[in-house]
DNA sequence: GTGGTCTAGACCACC
DNA sequence: GTGGTCTAGACCACA
């Protein structure tokens, strides 16, 4: 398995990994049981520092994406819960989110066209 | 002009006054022309260092939403082309954030629902 | 507030801090509300790495016991939801727990006894 | 004799060894004298790396369960004396995971009646 | 080789 | 001053 992650700016270097690898997990690229490069290759082919990857992978199994199985790797696993804790914070996020758009001028409508236009390339 | 901030939230002091003055232009509460307390009186009412408040209406200077008159008092700004750096930035967030949210089980009917309640409270 | 931690062997550094706040507020010494040393500070008189502190105040954070206020000071928060996942998390642990003791001879009774005692300890 | 292991668990695998056997000579299963299938046998068996087994052999030779007998054969040898320093470590690891319950909410009688099931079916 | 942990030193935004 | 992040180098237990 190939991880190819784009270092743009803005995005903290961690935070990157952590998306790409939600990213592949979302579109189904990363599957159930895929192990993961090893954050030192990774850090390596990233040239990025082993820490960095390492806090990466670690939030992901701290959040249930990943586990680490018997020989030390990093292996995709598929949520299986509804967390309700998780939906409770993750509407908090949202409104935040919602809120700092709003306090850029865009108006509801033109966020609900945003939000229909992206959840409608996720259905696709 | 009353500017109440409840500075409950995790966002940066500044950020937070930042955001009022910009929902206050927004919302129409303040209208061009509109001339804010100074940095000091603000500061003072917030109970927030007064550098705090001078920051926040620095970066709305800079982005065009206020001005400075001869005296030296802040004044509001309709500024009315939309960022578009900035929509670009908060849809790459938006995308990232709902992905969390397919990853952790939702679905995009789920999604789309809270998304709606969330739009539809702001309206009222 | 003063925190004292014995660096015992054994445990992890960060373990141990981390252990020891959660004693702190489930003793009642650590208040809802109580502003922890900053990690800088607590690292210095601990004679340990900051990242160490950090580490294991971040840890708390993420668990729900710390809150970051607007002025970047850890805070503690009291729990407020049961929360399920935990729950069961907590029950696979204790299994896994108990499963040592018998590996290591311990026989049922003695567990319970053990357990007993501590919980006995606890109500005082 | 026959020793199963099943590897799903997140302990180390040379742990999951030596508790197995640690198990079955508590139980009575593994009667003293009773010789183990050698390492290289039972690596095999388990398709898991010699040394692996090789260790757990001998730390449990170290720890006075096994003894080496001329033929260089693993012989169950039974140990009665308890071994106070693990139980008082474990004593403490015990009251630290309890607090953990507490400190998330659970009350000293839901956590009593959690441990009560769970060592409830161990003795079935 | 792996991840887990600790240390040390650095820059950043924010207060 | 604070925490957040990144880097670099190290030792450990484990496979």
């Amino acid at each position: 398995m190939y991880i190819t992650i784009n270092l743009k700016s803005d995005k903290s270097i961690y935070q990157q990994i952590y998306d790409t690898i939600i990213n592949g997990i979302v579109s189904g690229e990363l599957r159930e049981g895929t192990i993961l490069p090893s954050a030192r290759q990774l850090s390596a082919s990233l040239d990025v520092n082993f820490h960095t990857v390492n806090k990466a992978y670690n939030i992901l199994k701290n959040n249930g994406f990943l586990i680490l199985n018997r020989k030390k790797e990093f292996v995709v696993q598929k949520k299986v819960q509804r967390n309700t804790e998780f939906v409770i914070k993750w509407e908090e996020e949202e409104k935040e989110h919602i809120n700092e758009a709003l306090a850029n001028g865009l108006s509801e409508n033109e966020i609900f066209e945003i939000l229909k236009t992206i959840l409608i390339e996720k259905v696709r």
